[in-house]
DNA sequence: GGAATAGTTGACTAAATTGCTCGGGAATTT
DNA sequence: AAATTCCCGAGCAATTTAGTCAACTATTCC
């Protein structure tokens, strides 16, 4: 598993898609501008996240893309895996001979890692995310109310 | 954070270490040849390392390296933090205005999987590891026992 | 039908990162 | 002194990241 800039790209454009998303398609442009991701590099992940039918899309004006699945169903692990390439995992390419210590250290221990940290992502959905959002939203809200009522004081 | 090759090279080395590592230094050839990994880069890996002071060195014929501290108290995030650049984190620079709907997404939420998945990291250590070693070692005898008596029989 | 909108695709590129070579040091042991 | 081993920097090829550009297709609206 990586964990790069590539895939918070592709997790914050998903997000976006899917706090904008209601009924209308949301554009490439508009999450571009949103999120400050050029449209071309967008264009790119999309290709990957439809391919991987993560979204769907809708040509022509008024077009866009969705989500294709509900909020809970869309992992951050699943986003990506869909915007990394395969991932060869380990160097001795999948030969699982445990008895050499070294292939066991480098291949199984890691890979547990790997796992482990992918459970975690797979448990961690748009629909988490989103919650999150919202729950961010009212802290400023909040701050904000303080805000006003010490500036009158 | 980021999850790279380059991380899990580390991880790899350090074990390797760790497992070694009885009262004699450990050469970074030793490493280099059963992890199959070139001594150049292990050298940079190594240098890093050693200025956060998670593993010393000693020169001379019969030198080498040992870990700075106990197994227990050597964290898989600690590694990586070593050999990974200081990470820029988000694209605002640390601005922590969350007023601002983008960047409470894009910052916040991700800086907290983020913190999550160091939460995780931080709490598997080198000694974590040695004893997942250890334990597949003893399934390897295990194996290699079953199979002779079902030679054997 | 024609214009505008948006996705789709492919080629190409600049910059950064990865993983490595080479060459020379400096410290330490024998 | 010689061998060993860490130390360090320059440089380099391959890959990845992030992006530009250009041509194309499907769709909607007029």
């Amino acid at each position: 598993m990586r964990l790069t800039t590539k895939g918070r790209f592709a997790v914050t454009a998903m997000l976006d898609l899917a706090l904008r998303g209601g009924k209308n398609p949301v554009t490439l442009a508009g999450i571009s501008e949103r999120q400050d991701i050029s449209l071309s590099y967008l264009e790119q992940l999309f290709s990957r996240l439809r391919r991987h039918e993560l979204v769907e899309s809708v040509r022509g004006p008024g077009g866009g893309y969705y989500l294709a699945r509900p909020l809970g169903d869309v992992s951050v692990a699943d986003i990506i895996r869909a915007v990394d390439e395969p991932i060869d995992s380990t160097q001795c390419g999948g030969k699982e001979n445990c008895q050499d210590e070294h292939r066991c250290m480098t291949h199984d221990l890691w890979m547990g890692l790997n796992a482990h940290i992918y459970d975690y992502l797979d448990n961690v959905t748009l629909a988490t995310l989103v919650a999150k959002q919202d729950e961010c939203k009212e802290k400023v809200l909040q701050d904000r109310r303080a805000l006003k009522i010490s500036l009158v004081a």
